[in-house]
RNA sequence: GCCCCCAUCGUCUAGCGGCCCAGGACGUGGCCCUCUCAAGGCCAAAACGGGGGUUCGAUUCCCCCUGGGGGCACCA
């Protein structure tokens, strides 16, 4: 198995998912899964997208045998540091008469536009059946040259797809590809072939949009006479409305949406590599007609080619979050609490206390739906002081007065309470509302909202707990204050 | 324009001739639980694109149409 990708840019989910997927049938097979970097295009080459790509994997947990980094028995895993090696296959091919040099120039070409789609280059070409001696006389005296595949004109060619079955294509709609470009560099239908025969690759995952070519590719595997790998074709995302691949505009504007398909931003965005992982895995795959919930070892298992589905897949961001709630909760608190540590460092909060680190984390796991939401649902337990509007401390048809009174008594309470728990304080707590004729709400509305400054929260009990009596009480003659002043404004 | 691939709820999918008046999940709506928010439980609405065949019987097999997607570079 190998994972192939080029370092043009960014990578996306979709790689992810192909480098998960050859991941896993090399696990399960106790197969090798090769990373080699096809770089052959110097001029989309971006440098840092190799460590970025590498990143990625590493945080999804797909860790490769071979690749660049780690070396191997097949390498070099760079394309563009094994360039010595196609040239010699190209010459094979020549000599065989699979393919021939090619001394158009590129502008040739460009002069026809209308032409370029009618007319195939193997139709204008005045070198395809140049003599080989020729050939090497124009390149000896320094002709910049190509070399095409010299594609039949009659016949067709049927490639097999594990997923599809077999695609039986006419030659005669099949062109004479380039396969060597003038700066001597493979093109990726040659480089491909190549490198998976020498690798001894047995299963090579790319995505559809490589179908066109597919025809190509076993033609030049017939020509050097090697053995095709199983080749396997998921589909393609579909943008999450179904109209069509992801373009670049799009990827913008998810990211001002504050989504993103990039392997690289998904941990800033509190995600686990977890539900990464389960979520993707199921873009174009399935198990059962049921299960769905799968970690990296489930899917080791389970993983399998026949399961794959070959229609276009529109990727839905709302299932990823419900993945993401699914393995948070599915984590032990300790776990949690490591990994929501950092957003609420990064929100500028401090964490002083492991333990108070992990009350927090067992009171917002299920209440999280990213690791980002952590900072904003829980962030007022960090903090020192806790300032509400004292508008938001009038509870439900009070006046400023009577919200007054409450928090008063409310202070007393706790103050008088001789053990501090939710068993000691709930029942009291609720007689005191009903004493007041108030209701329940009340009472735990102004807790609420004197102790986290929110309107939502947590459970207060579990919330006061965390907290610790002395600051409760701190927060409450916080709040206190403030309604007195209120009160003092708008008496009544 | 040419070539290729695909076709079940809005979305991801199960279904490989009768088990299907089509199952699961996300999302949506409702109810329960409840100190808010969640989580959890229950319920509901929601699909086999159309037309021909084959067959005792088609969502399932074949053909056509339609629709969707991809590709037509000295990019991968």
């Amino acid at each position: 198995m190998r994972f192939a990708p080029s370092p043009t840019g960014r990578t996306h989910l979709g790689s992810g998912r192909t480098a998960l997927y050859n991941y896993l049938l090399a696990r399960q097979t106790g197969g090798q899964f090769i990373l080699r970097i096809e770089d052959t295009d110097q001029k989309r080459y971006v440098p840092g997208a190799e460590e970025e790509l590498m990143e990625g994997l590493r945080w999804l947990g797909l860790s490769w045998d071979e690749g660049p980094d780690v070396g191997g028995t097949f390498g070099p895993y760079r394309q563009t540091e094994r360039r010595d090696l196609y040239k010699k296959y190209a010459r094979q091919l020549i000599e065989n008469g699979n393919a021939y040099y090619c001394f158009c120039s590129q502008t040739d070409e460009a002069q026809n536009p209308t032409d370029k789609q009618k007319r195939q280059h193997r139709d204008i070409c005045p070198n395809r059946e140049l003599p080989l001696a020729k050939a090497d006389t124009r390149i000896a005296s320094g002709e910049s040259h190509i070399i095409r595949f010299k594609m039949p004109r009659e016949g067709n060619i049927t490639v097999t797809d594990a997923i599809r079955g077999d695609i039986t294509v006419e030659n005669s709609t099949l062109d004479d590809y380039v396969l060597v470009k003038s700066d001597g560099l493979p093109v990726y239908h040659l480089a491909v072939v190549i490198d998976d025969h020498l690798m001894q690759i047995t299963h090579a995952f790319r995505t559809s949009e490589w179908l066109p070519t597919f025809p190509l590719h076993g033609h030049l595997y017939n020509a050097f006479g090697w053995e095709q790998p199983i080749w396997v074709h998921p589909s393609i995302f579909l943008k999450p409305d179904g109209k069509g691949k992801m373009s670049k505009r799009d990827t913008e504007d998810m990211l001002n949406e504050g989504k993103s398909i990039f392997l690289g931003d998904f941990e800033k965005m509190g995600y686990l590599p977890e539900a990464v992982v389960n979520w993707a895995a199921l873009i174009g795959w399935s198990y059962d007609d049921k299960t769905e919930f799968f970690t990296l070892e489930d899917l080791v298992k389970k993983f399998s080619i026949e399961k794959l589905n070959p229609s276009p897949a529109a990727i839905n961001f709302s299932k990823l979050d419900h993945f993401n709630g699914l393995h948070i909760r599915a984590l032990g608190v300790d776990d949690l609490a490591k990994r929501i540590r950092p957003f609420f460092e990064q929100a500028g909060y401090q964490v002083h206390y492991e333990h108070t680190l992990q009350q927090v984390a067992e009171v917002l796991q299920i209440r999280l739906g990213t690791l980002a939401e952590a900072p904003e649902k829980g962030g007022f337990f960090f903090k020192d002081e806790i300032h509400p509007d004292a508008e938001m401390l009038i509870g439900k048809k009070q006046t400023a007065a009577e919200s007054l009174a409450m928090a008063r008594r409310i202070e007393a309470l706790i103050q008088s309470l001789p053990d501090f728990s939710e068993d000691t304080a709930n029942q009291p707590l609720r007689d005191l509302a009903t004493e007041l004729e108030l209701k329940a709400g009340h009472v735990f509305g102004f807790l609420r909202n004197a102790l986290t400054a929110q309107k939502v929260s947590p459970p207060v009990f579990e919330t006061m707990i965390i907290i610790g009596r002395e600051k409760v009480l701190e927060r409450i003659r916080y709040a206190v204050d403030a309604l007195e002043k209120l009160a003092s404004i708008s008496p009544g």
